[in-house]
DNA sequence: CAAATTTTTGACCGATTGGACAAACGTTAG
DNA sequence: CTAACGTTTGTCCAATCGGTCAAAAATTTG
């Protein structure tokens, strides 16, 4: 029920140290990328030293990875769970506040993704080709469904999977700009409530006046 | 008519060789991000030895912070346009249609700020906190113009800027997956229109399916 | 307890980094 | 031609980087 083939067979101290140094790498890998990151400020930031680190991580290359691996598992989760079962429009609703909730609860779990993807995806480019490829063209034939039902509207599913990645991490990614231009009034914890009144509206309704 | 105080009073060569580098490290800095990137690289993208660019720019702060000037004037200057006259949902349209053809023409540029705010814009916060926010104040209070007017949907405006900034960026930032998940059939030329055609809808209409 | 094993550390290494500098080279004006 | 000025380069440097290693310290095991 844990995992996986090949048991890691690690010690309790060994557990505890490992996923400090990953908490610690996790901050500072998503706000200086992978190179812009020094192994000597994931030790500091874990309350260890460089040597210890690299006892319990080889290589600095280990740590991204692991992290990646991850973050991964858990990123996709709300659109695996994107079902055919119940109502389209609702369905498309809560994938919605879904998405906008981990961006709120994990952002700098979004921010280590957003580089990756921005220098490349030197990493996971496969993963992208594979894995990623395949649930996103299996949700989209499932939205496809639902507008050949007359469920929700005719548009191409895969720009609606992109919209709503855009928009929800837009809120994890840029939090910065969002601060910055929303000010102290408005940009301070309602603002995930506002994005998501108007990200609903966005989605089911646009801008058109009504009626 | 060209600017401003303090005349820089350069030679031919200086002008030309200067515009070199900055081509070369708009290239360079937006795939690797300004620590991930180095002064070797950038020289040689621009086909010069490393003390030879130096010459021309003392520091490696100065290469960056002179593109990162040259680029927030253009990339403000769709919002800029956005003007009280003409219809608002025309209006509202083409700002999207015209930040879509910047991520496809101008998609470096668009990773070059995408990788400064994400790593907390350490060199431009007071910059979004003064211009940026102004002019989004500025525009908001047009859009909130045409919403009492009855002319478009109430929502929060800020966020609907937002949203047309995440949606259109997304194209040229994360450029990579968009690529991999449409693979390479959908994933060609054409994917700029249909998402095009996808945001316009989006945007307009909403996913209510029509009566 | 003592032996075996795991964890931690200080010292060190070669490679790479941003940048300095003087000497060489090229260009141009008189 | 030549002096003045602008340009280019090879060499060098101190700091920082990722990573090694042997020895010390702590922990677990019998």
């Amino acid at each position: 029920m844990t995992t996986s083939m090949e048991a890691p067979r690690r010690t309790r101290i060994q557990q505890e140290k490992r996923e400090l140094i990953l908490e610690a790498a996790l901050e500072v890998f998503s706000t200086n990328g992978f190179r812009g990151s020094t192994i000597d400020q994931i030790a500091v930031a874990a309350g260890m030293s460089k040597p210890n680190l690299l006892y319990y991580f080889r290589r600095k290359e280990d740590i991204h990875e692991t992290l990646m691996q991850r973050l991964l598992d858990t990123w996709l989760a709300p659109l695996r769970e994107l079902d055919d079962i119940g109502d389209p429009l609702t369905e498309l609703r809560s994938y919605i506040r879904r998405k906008l909730e981990m961006a709120r609860d994990f952002p700098r779990e979004s921010r280590l993704f957003a580089n990756e993807i921005l220098q490349g995806a030197p990493r996971i480019k496969p993963m992208l080709e594979g894995e990623l490829k395949s649930l996103v063209d299996e949700k989209a034939a499932v939205i496809k469904g639902w507008m050949r039902a007359g469920k929700i509207a005719r548009t191409d599913p895969w720009h609606l999977i992109f919209s709503i990645w855009a928009t929800t991490q837009h809120y994890a990614d840029f939090d910065v700009q969002v601060r910055a231009v929303l000010g102290t009034d408005r940009g301070g914890d309602g603002r995930f409530e506002d994005a998501a009144r108007f990200l609903e509206q966005l989605f089911l309704e646009g801008l058109k006046p009504k009626g």
